[in-house]
DNA sequence: TGGGTCATTATGTCTAGACATAATATGAGG
DNA sequence: CCTCATATTATGTCTAGACATAATGACCCA
């Protein structure tokens, strides 16, 4: 038991994570069995384990039993997007936003439950940043029927009320109606950034928003560290 | 040493994370101590301390040294979203894809190194579905000078021979010029999709690619499951 | 009362050894 | 030469114990 470095396993993922960088292991290289990777680095298997396990956290190798380690191909560019509560991203910005509600009404959806359905207008700087529709299922949150969403955006609400969720999104670029340019202060058939997000809890549906965003006015950043892991956004 | 349950680890994790789930453990709440854990699951604190390290990377707990662990506040919406080579997404909607180059040229970089550009049009059976303008870095791609783009995307030559990088993404709603909604066969001043992609080795850029989308002709999506880590994209 | 010091505590990491598991390689039999 | 059962091998996971580290909180002193 001694104590070789002050983090071995650290070490161990630097050095395969600068050999695959530096392409002296290219993609399919069959990296040493990890008894010797454990001998070469003065440690115990274990270690060379973990080390390995975060390298295929972060994408960088593949193992496979009894075949062994390899440098992992190229994979599908893939990065961590961060899409932030709207309301939030504003304020971060030191800006201030304001929530309007337009119109709230409840509907009978196929199961019997009730959603209710909330459109509004994001404000940055007292100008229209945004447009939102929202449903939220009552079934999955009946605390949204009794909240004051003038106070308060729907989705800064749903973040804070809501334990965990699941998402989809889409993005997509469309032409806004002639309503839309109007309520966005911009021109008839503008392009403007769509994105769609669908929650679930579980794997029972909680809330659909459409956010449109006027498209000089707004970007989706997604920051990808390869090899770390490391998660950055927006 | 006696194996207790086929997958301790999991089962601690799935545990956790379904209390986390049903809204019985909130944000903020403190989660057991681990040797209580390790007690209650009867395992070894080392098994309770890599569940528990899981559900960090998954974004569900924070631990604090001293302090414990808590379950974590519903943090920024992110979400993973694959950004997929182009002519492999093509590729893979059992569409054809040629890549027609319209200009290869060099220019001296600030560094004065060589930079290749290229600019061209992916098509999607025999209709245009995106342009490109790239640049590459020569002095970081020596070989992308002799490769022969005619046979094979930038995007795909690239991945195959590029060890790994760091990324930024910028997605925005831009209009089409009269030049590009030609090249698209669109009309002037269509929605259209902007994903900007610079690409690192390291600190050192490799290349850097705008690529134009037809608004209607394209979406991003995004999955995010929250909670396990899985990633699941496009 | 204010502030600095120190012991306590819970996480962070590692070790050495053990057994489980899955995929490959080998060899026997047809 | 092909096929199937078996042995081998490298990863996957776990245990029990140890030491490191950092943040908290209590204690003591000015």
């Amino acid at each position: 038991m001694t104590r070789a470095a002050p983090n071995p396993a650290r070490r161990i993922r630097e050095d395969i994570e600068g050999r695959i960088h530096s392409g002296e292991w290219k993609p399919g290289t069959r990296i040493p069995i990890e008894q010797e990777l454990a001998a070469r680095y003065g440690c115990a298997r274990a270690t060379v384990s973990k080390a390995l396990a975060e390298l295929v956290a972060a994408g960088l190798v593949e193992r496979r039993r009894k075949a062994g380690s390899f440098v992992a191909h190229p994979p599908v560019h893939s990065a961590v997007m961060t899409v932030p509560d709207l309301a939030e991203l504003i304020a971060a910005r030191g800006e201030s936003y304001r929530w309007e509600a337009r119109a709230i009404l409840r509907r009978k959806n196929a199961g019997g439950a009730d959603t209710l359905q909330i459109d509004g207008i994001h404000f940055a700087a007292d100008e229209p940043f945004a447009l939102e529709n929202r449903t939220i299922e009552l079934a999955e949150v009946p605390a949204a029927a009794e909240a004051n969403f003038a106070a308060e955006a729907p989705g800064t609400w749903l973040l804070a009320h809501i334990p965990w969720t699941s998402a989809r999104h889409v993005v997509r670029a469309v032409a806004a109606t002639r309503a839309e340019a109007a309520a966005l202060a911009t021109g008839s058939g503008a392009a403007c950034l769509q994105l769609e997000r669908d929650t679930w809890r579980g794997d029972r549906p909680v809330t659909h928003v459409r956010q449109l965003f006027r498209g000089d006015r707004f970007d989706l950043v997604a920051e990808f560290q390869a090899g770390t892991g490391k998660r950055e956004g927006n």
